[in-house]
DNA sequence: AATTACTACTTGATATGTCAAGTATATATT
DNA sequence: AATATATACTTGACATATCAAGTAGTAATT
């Protein structure tokens, strides 16, 4: 039998890290799932504070769907809070609640510390520069 | 708020595209699931043509457990069969199925196809390098 | 203005995979 | 030889996300 194609082989390395990756940074999160973390690191980031529950979906990379679901229990711990906009009643924007900001500090600081220890950029020195292509590729779909 | 370090960023980069990517094949793998396609695929390499449960989990980047829940059914539908080891009762090998067999190799073609028309591998000329650089990033832990 | 089509979000049913604990067997230690 | 420890796998309970379908509101077309 075969070996599969450059692309795919591409695409089979990517699903193995990240599914490795996952599993050692649970925990290391301060408590956060990984995608609790994406959510409030994106809010953080966004403009004005807040982000349309389908943008937050279209940043961590879920479907609208998988966000609602993430959201519910975060906004009853009062990790975000959420806003309705007034000029259209469909959307409602999510922002981050003072308990996620704190809660986001002190997970970044952790997760931060843990990402260098099981990457040791020192010594992937090439580190950067996948980081770099990776976020182009994401761009591009 | 701050920007997270490079080698986290490079993790949520990571874990976005790879969620972004798996839906996209989601449907194109000949009606196997990513996983699925990577134990066939997996197996389909293996000297012997044959992997104990452990080896496969840790060559797909699952943990033995989740193997276990895959290849009931698969073994059920007639892609893999079990074989058990005459020197050590407690590890079953896996091996390919002649339906096994066949539904990889078209699977592997049409994935094929479909990587390269996602990827496109002619205009991001640094695929290869980033692949290799992913996988040697894989080894490492 | 009424109809149609689209968008934002939510919900029911389900798939996938984890962890922790359990079973059976094998290996090492006393 | 008996006990302790380790390994390979399985299972119960649960978490996380998906898809498809539904609700409600907005925009476009007739």
């Amino acid at each position: 039998m075969n070996k599969v194609n450059a692309s795919l082989g591409f695409f089979l390395d990517l699903a193995k890290i990240q599914a490795v990756m996952a599993r050692k940074f649970d925990g290391k999160l301060n408590g956060l799932s990984l995608s609790d973390f994406m959510i409030l690191y994106r809010l953080s980031l966004a403009e004005g504070g807040k982000l349309r529950r389908i943008d937050l979906a279209e940043q961590i990379g879920l479907t609208a769907s998988g966000v609602t679901r993430l959201l519910l229990p975060m906004e009853k711990v009062g990790l975000v809070k959420r806003q309705s906009n007034e000029h259209d009643a469909r959307v409602s924007f999510v922002m981050l609640a003072p308990g996620g900001k704190r809660k986001l500090e002190e997970a970044m600081e952790r997760a931060g510390l843990f990402a260098d220890e099981i990457l040791q950029p020192e010594k992937n020195k090439r580190l950067a520069e996948l980081s770099g292509l990776l976020s182009d590729l994401a761009k591009s779909f």
